[in-house]
DNA sequence: CAAAATTTGTTTACAAAGAAACAATCTCCC
DNA sequence: GGGAGATTGTTTCTTTGTAAACAAATTTTG
């Protein structure tokens, strides 16, 4: 005769489960728990990795630019790359036309390692939706752009 | 003369900018920028918010379950909750059944206090989304529910 | 029933990310 | 040209959240 004690399934979120904020940090804790599950050898992070992506497609970008694209403060950049430095994975120039700033490549090691762990990434990144069908990806990919201004 | 540095809108993002976890980190990203802007006079945290919205509808709640309806860990809730308690907004109590166990209720001063936050936290949850249409709007929250996995 | 394993919450130590203050450099404008 | 203000990156401090070790209570199982 066990005491009926409310699970959490049962819990009542009531109108929370319609809203974005919530159902929006709800999957990208799913998104995270299974990177992690899944990186197995390549030892990145999921910042580390799209940093390193966008190196590779932007070489020589600056930190601050880079930080606006990926909506990453100065100060928080700062410490991405010199993590990535200390990994020998990217170098740091500060250019002649403007002395303040730091124009980042990739080392030789790193585009290897970064065009291999892609490999894996985008294949995570289509199984991570597998609840979902095609078309489903599609449209949540296609709402997401739009809302969040991305072309 | 000026030498054309790359602006934030010319980097290459490259596949990127169908990768669900990025999308989903920006959408978040801009949820939470605007929440700040616009939470006002109201003086709670997004997860306060949430955290004390499930308790006015679950009185009595435990911790634990609270914690694994919302995807907190117990280490954090247990910080979570002191910080309410500390506002007078939460009491626990220990009951008969299950010594080891806590169970929250708010406190009368809390539930006026959700009640009219909860006006403006839907409202602002509408307009978070303006730049969809409501159509897209309702299937965005739809396809997140289906991703995470929410009836 | 008693030992072993599990659950619940807390504490402590730590990692990720932001805010604010700062130094160096650059730009603008008189 | 030179000072006022803006930009760039760094440093320091704080906040938010996790991980691991722990204590107490409960459940399981032999």
């Amino acid at each position: 005769m066990d005491m009926p004690i409310r699970t959490a399934d049962q819990v009542d979120l009531d109108r929370l489960n319609s809203a974005l904020g919530f159902l929006m940090r709800l999957a990208q804790l799913k998104i995270y728990e299974r990177f992690f599950e899944e990186v197995g050898e390549h030892n990145l992070k999921p910042g580390e990795f799209s940093v390193l992506w966008v190196i590779l497609h932007n070489p020589g970008i600056r930190q601050s630019v880079l930080g606006q694209r990926l909506m990453i403060k100065r100060a928080h950049m700062t410490k991405l790359i010199r993590a990535l430095e200390d990994q020998n994975l990217v170098s740091r120039k500060v250019p002649d036309g403007d002395r303040r700033a730091v124009e980042i490549t990739l080392t030789p090691e790193a585009v290897t390692r970064v065009k291999q762990a892609s490999q894996w990434f985008f294949t995570y990144e289509e199984s991570v939706g597998a609840n979902l069908t095609g078309d489903e990806r599609q449209q949540l990919t296609a709402l997401l752009r739009k809302f969040v201004g991305l072309g």
